[in-house]
DNA sequence: GTTAACTGCAAACGCTGTTCGCAGTTTACA
DNA sequence: TGTAAACTGCGAACAGCGTTTGCAGTTAAC
């Protein structure tokens, strides 16, 4: 199965063999099973034939490469995200629960943040979750390269803070024994933590990112031109 | 070379042999001058050997494995960043400047954004970085866990900005087609993009986020909504 | 002077993604 | 109905990877 097309348009088997033994569906369980268990690396495709009972070679009767696998395994895991939540609030408000569910669903499969850091085909259920984050910020009348932009900041974000306590696991042991006179700001930081900030540092952080990126600022941000060509182009023809 | 110890702190060399032919700083010099030409997948060690004029297992004479190569490459990159920018204006333009400089490191160093989603060991020129981010955020007053996440959001702030061209260039390939029933929102920007948006969303971004995280909250509009949008948008009780 | 430690190199191990050839099976078409 | 094309499943194989090991030669320490 070697072909051009992404694997989204490839049909799934042909109509002359014999059924099937597998389906593309059961493959990208075992390997989201596989990888939510015990990470991306266990994701071979030895593995993921031996958990179905078969071999390695055999699973490229259904996909053309392990990085086909890899974004079924994401547009899989983002088909989680629906359905989404009831819209409620301002565009802010809105846009925020959103991130929250993808906080949540990167939380609950820890590999997703090290597929999506790889040049991707881009699923169907991505495309829907981006379209419905379009829509989300369509009120904000901000032009598209803001929009796209944001919506990259706080998927960046939600990575960003998935691996929170991974990262302040790892990085809490090589600092320790450090000469105060070369990291005089770093060595005392970490002898007075302080206390814990207020509120939710997610939610602070995609607050003012977004406003900061997508309100409209006072008069010199966005071109008056522009305004009304994305107002235009924005406004959908059902909402 | 098998030593629990970190790569930082492990002899270069022993007293005893005949000198060696090669040094870390060779290897890692070598290592980058790989991982800027043909990406981090060419930096094996056999391709780092042979461009050395030596076999693969030579190195690890030098190394106890690739992680530390990465280890050593990052480091060594991250030592560019000096000498830091002069302080001229208040934290956030001192701290601006900063990541701009990041942002071109990034950029003449492609790699350094595959190499940081991976744990790793923080070296001395990291340190260093890390430790002057904390001095310039001092006088903001804020708590050090809010420093702590504001420089990582820099960082991964400046990752995404830093792919923004491959990126655009990979995305707008699979873009092409869709079906404007099920995507009403991406097809209409994509059909009239509008124009870019005035100033540099980098700027703004990170101006946004890092006044977010770190301005003292008082008199900013969060805190009591927020709340319970994080109860209800999360249904599975991991939090 | 002997011994221990070190360098450099080649070969090998186990793993990876992927390809290929070989049955055996099912469908399409003359 | 017969034949050919297409498909499935499987085992072996290939090239590449990180890493280990054994061996010869070199240097320094005691």
């Amino acid at each position: 199965m070697t072909d051009a097309q992404p694997i989204w348009t490839r049909p799934a088997r042909g109509s002359r063999g014999p059924t099937p033994g597998h389906s593309r569906d059961e493959i990208v369980r075992a390997a989201i099973a596989l990888a939510d268990a015990q990470g991306l690396p266990a994701v071979s495709m030895r593995a993921v034939a031996t958990a179905l009972g078969t071999t390695g070679g055999s699973l490229y009767r259904y996909l053309s490469s392990r990085d086909d696998l890899l974004d079924l395994m994401t547009d899989h895991a983002v088909g989680e995200l629906k359905p989404y939540p009831e819209p409620e609030g301002d565009w802010l408000d809105q846009m925020l629960r959103l991130a929250l569910r993808q906080l949540d669903l990167h939380r609950r499969h820890r590999w997703l943040s090290d597929v999506a850091q790889r040049p991707s085909s881009v699923g169907p259920a991505t495309l829907s979750w981006f379209d419905h984050c379009l829509g989300t910020l369509a009120p904000t009348g901000a032009p598209t390269t803001a929009k796209f932009e944001a919506i990259a900041v706080v998927t960046g974000t939600v990575i960003l803070f998935s691996r929170d306590r991974d990262a302040a696991a790892a990085s809490a042991t090589p600092f320790t024994g450090l000469d105060p006179a070369t990291y005089p700001h770093l060595t005392a930081a970490l002898a007075r933590p302080g206390p814990p900030p207020a509120g939710d540092l997610f939610e602070r952080a995609l607050r003012s990112v977004l406003t900061g990126l997508l309100e409209r600022p006072g008069r010199s941000g966005f071109g008056e031109s522009g305004e009304k060509l994305v107002a235009e182009a924005v406004h959908p023809p059902d909402r």
